[in-house]
DNA sequence: TAGAATCATCGTATATTTACGATATACAAT
DNA sequence: ATTGTATATCGTAAATATACGATGATTCTA
């Protein structure tokens, strides 16, 4: 392909698929319910309760960073990962909104 | 990489990822959007709306087939696309479901 | 200050996605 | 039968995603 259309539809479609895209791998699905789970969680811990490895998880972290459905501080040498709560509604709402738009009932 | 190691997450994640894929491109939240404003579409008309290609169309509409997301029905020369909104009812459903579990709140 | 621990990033291999033109298939009409 | 219309599929190129080990950067601890 010569480049990617993407740019070529509204923000908000752009943007709607963009979430979509984050949540589009098992194991970021994954991360997100154990973060839920566990409030707040170092990544290590996450690493231990998935099967991949750590440079892979920190991709998906990355991914999920990049969206903002999650946080990440620095405490020391750990980081700290946490659902982003305003976020994940945001994408909640929005996500219906798409589904009310497109369903006729 | 060897091989995805997608299968090692639950069911239940892995058709939420497959769910979130199907609209992780913003011209399949588009041909959704077009299908629901016609009610029912033929691919050609679909086309006409978007800036891509007749086979490049095609492919998105295979994807979101493949899901369930929309069913395709001959129509003479022509197929008739039209989306099912059983499920999508039940995509929103589930995700919504995933939302709640992981926002604390 | 030297190691150990934690995590991100780099390099890399392979798989998948996106996009298009060309071609094949199926049907309608002439 | 032939032609035209509508759509799917094939072939292909480029981009992106997935996965890992190795390495780098940072910070704590001994």
């Amino acid at each position: 392909m010569a480049f990617s259309k993407k740019e070529e539809f509204t923000q908000e479609e752009i943007r709607l698929a963009d979430i979509a895209k984050a949540l589009s791998h098992p194991a970021r699905i994954s991360i997100l319910k154990i973060l839920a789970q566990m409030n707040v969680c170092v990544c290590g811990e996450i690493v231990d309760l998935l099967p991949l490895s750590q440079s892979t998880v920190s991709q998906h972290l990355k991914e999920l960073k990049r969206v903002g459905l999650i946080t990440g501080e620095i405490e020391g040498p750990k980081v700290c990962y946490c659902i982003d709560n305003k976020m994940i509604r945001e994408a909640q709402k929005n996500l219906d909104k798409l589904f009310s738009q497109v369903c006729n009932c």
